[in-house]
This record gives C-alpha cells, sequence and structure tokens, in this order.
DNA sequence: AAGATTTGCTAAATTGTTTTAGTTCAATGT
DNA sequence: ACATTGAACTAAAACAATTTAGCAAATCTT
C-alpha cells in the first residue's frame, strides 16, 4: 500500500501477462481478443487499488506527454489571460495539460521556448508568434507536430490560424468617428511588424484615406514600460493639437492613453474622442464610457483549441488530413460615451 | 541527422561506456575520476552533434521533471496573472517549468487537480488553496514533496506560506474612512470561509467595533457571475441608504461595485466613499480616483518562488532543512479621490 | 480427419537515462 | 615479489509502460 505499484505488479497478483493488463487497461481489450471475464477481473482489481499508470513511464516509451504548449505574449494581459483561461478548461476536459510561457514578443526568447517545449514533448503548439519565428515553426510542422497559431499569423508558416479582422475592425471603429465629425484621427500602435500590428495599421490607413483625411500614426517601441508609454502618448498629443480623436491598437496602449488624456486634462468626447481595442471593465466604467473594439475572445479560444485538438486526434490516426484552416472573426464595435 | 541521437549513440560512435557519457554530462566527471582528456572529447562531440537528453527517459528514471505546479484561483484575474507571470519568469530563470491550472475555488477541482499533478509528477507545488484541502496538502507534504500555499492558508498543515497582513490592511483602510468621518460604513465581501476573506472581515470588524459604529456586511456568493454580484450590490446599497462608505474585500467585487454605484447613479465621494482591494489601473483612472489597499504582488511572488526554489535544492540534498516559515508581508493604502 | 482459422493469451523487446557495483591496469608500499 | 591502493573506466540493472510477434488450444472448414 505504501508505494506506487505498477502494472507487473497487478500482473503478478492477477497471474497473467503484463502485456494482458495493458490491454485492457488501454480499452484494446476486444481489439486484442482478451475475454470479458479477464478484463472484469483486471479492471476491478485495479479500482480496488486505485492503480494510476506512472504518465513519465508511458510518455517515455510513446513519446506522447498530453501536454500542450501555450505561449502567449504576456498572461498577465486580459486578452491572453482570458485567452488562456479558456484554453486551460477546454484543454482540461480532453485530458491535456498546459505548459504555458509569456514570450514578451522576443523572438529569442520564443525560440528558446519551442526548444524547450520540444525537449519536454508537448503534443501540440499554440502560439502567438513573435517576429521572425518562420523557420522555427515549420520545422515544427515538418516534425508533424499540430501547430495552432492565434491573434498574429507568420508569412510562409501553412498552419491552422485563428484570428480577426483587424483591417475591417478598426476601419470600421475609424469610419464611425469620420461619420462622427471628427477630422484629425490620430492612431497610437506599437512599433511592430507582426501581423496584426500592420492590419491595424492598415485599417486606420484604409479609412483615412478613403476620406481624405490627414494621417496621425505614432509608433511606440516595443519594450517600453507603462510609464514611458504614457509619456510618449502625453508628448505626441502636446505637438499634435489639431488632433480631435484618437485610436489605440491594443488595450494597454489605450490604458496608458487615458493615463495620458488625464494628465493632459483634456476632455473626452469634446475635446478628444477615444477609441480602444479588446474591451476591459475599465473601458465600460471609466468616465465618459469608452468605445472599442471588441474580440470574441471566447470565439477565439473555443476555436484555437478545437483546431488543435482535431490535430491532436487524428494526427497518430492516420487519417487523411484535413487542409489548414485560417479562421478570422469579426470585432464588434462597441459604442459609448467616448467618441458621442 | 535526422532521428534524434541519444546517449548511447554517442556513447557508441566515440568508443566509451554510456557510464561515462553520462557522468560527464552530468557533470559528475571529477567525482567519478573522468580523465580530462576523454571529457574534452564527449563534449566537444556532444556539442558538436547537438545532442539534447530525452527529459521523458531522464524524468522516467529520475522521478524528477524540473516541473512547478501552480494552482491559482483564476488566472484571468489580474492579481493571479501578475502573481503567475513573476513566478514564471523566475522559475524559468532556474530550469523549471510550470504547469498551471485554475482552481475556480473549487474543492474538488482542486482535489483532482493535485492528483493529476501528481500523475504528472511535478516536483514542487504553489497552491492558493481552496478551503478543504488540508488532507490533501498534508499527503503531499507527508511524501516531501515541497508545497507553498499563499494568498491564503490552511489551518493545520505545516509548510511555507506567503500571505499579507489582511487583518491590518484592512482595519487601517476602514479606520481612514473612520477618520475621515463617515459612520456607516459597509463591507462587501465573499461567502468564503477561506483565511484571507474571514481576516478582512476581522479587519473590519475590528475596526468599526472599536469606533462603535454599525456594522454593515454584504456577502456575495462565491460562484456567483459578474451580472449577479452587480444585482445583489445594488439591491444592497439601495435597502441600506444609511450607508455612506462601502470596502470591497476584492478587486473583482470592488469592479461589480463601481459597476452598481454607477448605476444607482451615486455620487463618489460625496454620497459613497469607496475603497477597493489590489490596484487595478481602473482605480487609478477611474473619476473619481479609487482608493485602495493594494497588495506588493512582486515581493509575494518573489517569496513564493524562493521559498519553493529554496526546497527544491535542498530536498534532495538531504540537508538539515529549515523550519517552515509564514511570510506575512504589509499592504499599502493608496488614498485617491473616492475617499476624500 | 487434416488443415485452416480464430480465440485468448504471453514472452520478450523496446524506450534513454541514471546508477550500482565492479573490473582492469598501473603505480606504490613493504 | 606480492599485496594494496587509486585512477579510469564499464557492464548491467533498473525504471514502468507499450507493442510486436507468436504460441497453444479450440473451433471451423471441407
Amino acid at each position: 500500500m505504501e508505494k506506487k505499484l505498477s502494472i507487473v505488479d497487478i500482473a503478478k497478483h492477477l497471474n497473467v501477462s503484463i502485456t494482458a493488463v495493458s490491454f485492457i487497461l488501454n480499452g484494446k481489450a476486444k481489439e486484442k481478443r482478451i475475454s470479458d471475464e479477464l478484463v472484469e477481473r483486471v479492471l476491478q482489481f485495479v479500482e480496488e487499488v486505485g492503480y494510476k499508470p506512472n504518465l513519465l513511464a508511458r510518455g517515455f516509451r510513446t513519446g506522447k506527454t498530453n501536454t500542450i504548449g501555450l505561449l502567449v505574449e504576456d498572461i498577465s494581459n486580459p486578452f491572453f489571460g482570458a485567452i488562456a483561461r479558456n484554453i486551460e478548461d477546454a484543454a482540461y476536459r480532453n485530458g491535456y495539460k498546459i505548459l504555458y510561457s509569456s514570450t514578451d514578443n522576443d523572438t529569442e526568447k520564443t525560440k528558446e521556448l519551442i526548444r524547450v517545449y520540444r525537449d519536454r514533448c508537448v503534443d501540440g503548439y499554440i502560439i502567438a508568434p513573435a517576429e521572425g519565428l518562420e523557420d522555427d515553426i515549420n520545422d515544427l510542422i515538418k516534425h508533424a507536430f499540430p501547430v495552432v497559431l492565434f491573434d498574429r499569423f507568420l508569412e510562409g508558416v501553412k498552419t491552422d490560424y485563428v484570428g480577426i479582422d483587424n483591417v475591417g475592425g478598426i476601419y470600421n471603429g475609424v469610419k464611425y468617428l469620420i461619420e462622427k465629425g471628427r477630422k484629425n484621427i490620430a492612431f497610437i500602435t506599437l512599433d511592430s511588424l507582426q501581423s496584426q500590428m500592420r492590419d491595424r495599421c492598415l485599417g486606420y490607413e484604409k479609412a483615412v484615406k478613403e476620406y481624405q483625411l490627414p494621417e496621425f500614426i505614432k509608433e511606440i517601441g516595443f519594450h517600453q514600460n507603462t510609464e514611458n508609454r504614457t509619456k510618449q502618448i502625453i508628448s505626441f498629443l502636446k505637438r499634435k493639437k489639431e488632433i480631435d480623436a484618437v485610436v489605440f491598437s491594443t488595450n494597454y496602449l489605450a490604458v496608458s492613453g487615458l493615463k495620458a488624456i488625464s494628465q493632459l486634462g483634456l476632455s473626452v468626447p469634446r475635446d478628444l474622442a477615444v477609441m480602444a481595442f479588446d474591451d476591459l471593465d475599465l473601458f465600460e466604467l471609466y468616465a465618459p464610457s469608452i468605445s472599442t473594439m471588441s474580440q470574441p475572445i471566447k470565439r477565439i479560444s473555443d476555436e484555437v483549441i478545437s483546431r488543435l485538438l482535431d490535430r491532436l486526434n487524428t494526427s497518430s490516426g492516420g487519417k487523411k488530413k484535413k487542409p489548414f484552416q485560417d479562421v478570422v472573426l469579426e470585432t464588434s464595435l462597441i459604442i459609448r460615451n467616448s467618441t458621442k
């Protein structure tokens, strides 16, 4: 009772072969023609003594760990935190555990993390990739690991991807501001080449071009801390007095932006209309409440995990594999007081 | 080059024993009297072919996985998200990976998670425990697993714990409100028996008793969704018109509370002073800005992970083990406009 | 009734590492 | 000249599962 017992102990105690026990425990009794009587006997004993297979031994033998590697930008960002939470729940229900890490959008760090996950034999990967990971991820795919990308994609990497219509989302937001009569609309974003950031910028450019309005794009350094971001936004808004609306490309830039606006003593929406990205409690509760482009977090998570589980379940089955899929979901424009 | 090579391949190729290679790779060359010449030869070849040990095999053999199990209430709560983020970074720097899950404060779910983590042979545990886990955690400790509890402790479980002075923190907050002249101070909390919740309640009771003020305690159901919480707070505040200040015991209750207050059209701080728990961007940016009791997230994380790493490093060494430690950190009262 | 097939099971190999308990050879001690 | 010691290394067991290949008996086929 003291030390954990193994399949060998079970077999010995019941006077049957290890093989038989293994087959039975793996649900291959029928297939391997084990008699119902023996199946019953083994199952009952296993239940009685509470035997649990040694997962390290199993993993070692099979190479499968029932673990999914999850790489997000930053687990403490509400968007990624919520995604992680949903993915975790669904993975759990399907017998998978999550190994997670935050990449900080750092290419080298992410490469290293992928290496670590490979060493640990995770079965599949969910990645919000930094730039420059094409080769590393293609290598994963070449070695038949299921990989689902989300939030941003990589040109030249053929795998499942789940994201949103960034161009259209921002375009709609900017267009709304234009129709409300704003003439000098700024776009505050990151100096990032990631696809979602490029697309959000494209959405902005498309809208202002279409209405022949001037462009005001402020790119904030990727790896700045919050204070610095706020400072940069303050100085940007100070320099460009003509700006009468501002659109942010991420939730945290919007938060920094609101701090900047509050420090500048600007009145929203009178002096400045504000449009944020993602939906935080803050945006709802802020006075005035902040309009935003909200991502369908639950649907994104659901699509991500079901894509991956599909691949995990069929990759060993040798079935014809489904073609890779790009899932592009719509954002919703939530109109609140900041754009009145 | 195609298939991963093992220590056996290395040994064969260099015409040495597997044992020697293993000793060298594990830094036991000196101890095991392997000649410098051979060490050099092996190391060079290993480097050249980029050999990486199979961690599943190693884990299987040694029972160690270099994995830490992290159980938090909810990874998408900003407090736990930030803690997880810090712990993840520190663990990573020390060669450990994190397996995480959210417990939802559900005792049965947590028990199950602990079982899963044991099955997966995590080396150590960091747990923000739900109630009723005394036996399960004591069992972990009995089996010599390092366990660090944080955020709340369990009576009768002797292990390292990192938390804050909940009684003192809330006491100070309430006292501040009293000194500002508030007479009917409500405390909105969860119907939870967890230690941190009991203590926060005690802190409130201590303060109002000391000043002989009436008690208004509203307990919200643990597993309610956000809308329901808000509704309950609304009806509570409607019933008790005399209340002139309200203190929340968690960050999300404060958020629900602010929604309630906004829906009721109450003026803060004129009608109602507000004191929150934890510090969110929202509290800083809300108009009026919200006073709060802020936990030292970085210090909590640092203490948690360094306690655990200490145990992990000495548990195998057979050194005299240090006595278990309770680390109790102070909160800081951040005074903003909501309590003016 | 001989051969073929099916049923019900098992022996043994395999996986990659760590570690125990040696072995071999040369140098040293007496 | 023979025992002792130390240096430098190695053979083989152990870890706990999965899986391949196959055996003996029972049943079926013709």
